[in-house]
DNA sequence: GTATTATTGCAACACAGTCGCATTAGTTAT
DNA sequence: ATAACTAATGCGACTGTGTTGCAATAATAC
């Protein structure tokens, strides 16, 4: 666990990432924080909120990196499993809790599964 | 099915698509082509080749997008939810045969499911 | 061969993310 | 409270992947 000083931004960071009940990218996470908010401090702290294993991260569509507050997965040796949904219409990215079932292979051994769903959510489906 | 012109770069993708074994991000793909084959000529006729079925891409480590011939994966009307397994060691991706089981969401349609695995090959483990 | 137009090369661009360095500001000890 | 220490920040420049407009080239159809 890293040295962590309480400071503006810090709080920032988590306060957007605890009202956001999706996973936020790093441009998303800025369109939350006041605008004097520096985008390299930004990528700092969600880098080091991740080491820390306060948040997790993954790729979704278009090559963009999501964060999202670690929750039930910290328990499992923060083994980040479980999938993600991302709505091809909105964009918008939300953690599936229910865990995956990674596959065995013979020849490697896998260490971590990363599962992207891609489909319409329940709001751009009607 | 596009209109295709039977170029020598196209021939020259092709090639090198066929004679590796993994997949291949836009920069490994022209580490393998004559120095003279131009970026932009790469990433159109990646795009275009996906477009039509002939490659399917998908994204790796590091924000990378890789890109596969379509073998089995065709027939099933495109759906390509079978693994990738990236190697954390040598970067290496390979595509993975075995159908993986989307799971269902009672809110959301899921359309796809893009499975990264990430661990050690088997060159890398001895 | 000529006409048509898909393909290409070039250069400039867009954007996510990183890095070095000087400055600022939490934290700790006095 | 103040000073000392150093983590955190802001800035600007940079890297790397991928895109785009446009003029030149070349594959195909006639």
């Amino acid at each position: 666990m890293g040295v962590h000083r309480k400071t503006r931004n810090l709080e920032l960071v988590l306060d957007a990432f605890r009202d956001a009940q999706e996973a936020l990218s790093a441009h998303l996470l800025m369109d939350r924080l006041p605008a004097d908010v520096n985008r390299s401090t930004v990528y700092r702290l969600l880098d080091r909120l991740e080491d820390d294993g306060v948040v997790h991260s993954f790729l979704a569509s278009e090559n963009i990196k999501f964060y999202a507050l670690c929750k039930g997965c910290a328990q499992f040796g923060h083994v980040h499993s479980h999938a993600h949904f991302q709505c091809t219409s909105c964009s918008q990215v939300v953690c599936i809790e229910q865990q995956v079932v990674v596959p065995t292979l013979n020849q490697c051994r896998v260490d971590e599964a990363q599962v992207l769903l891609k489909g319409q959510c329940a709001t751009c489906m009607r």
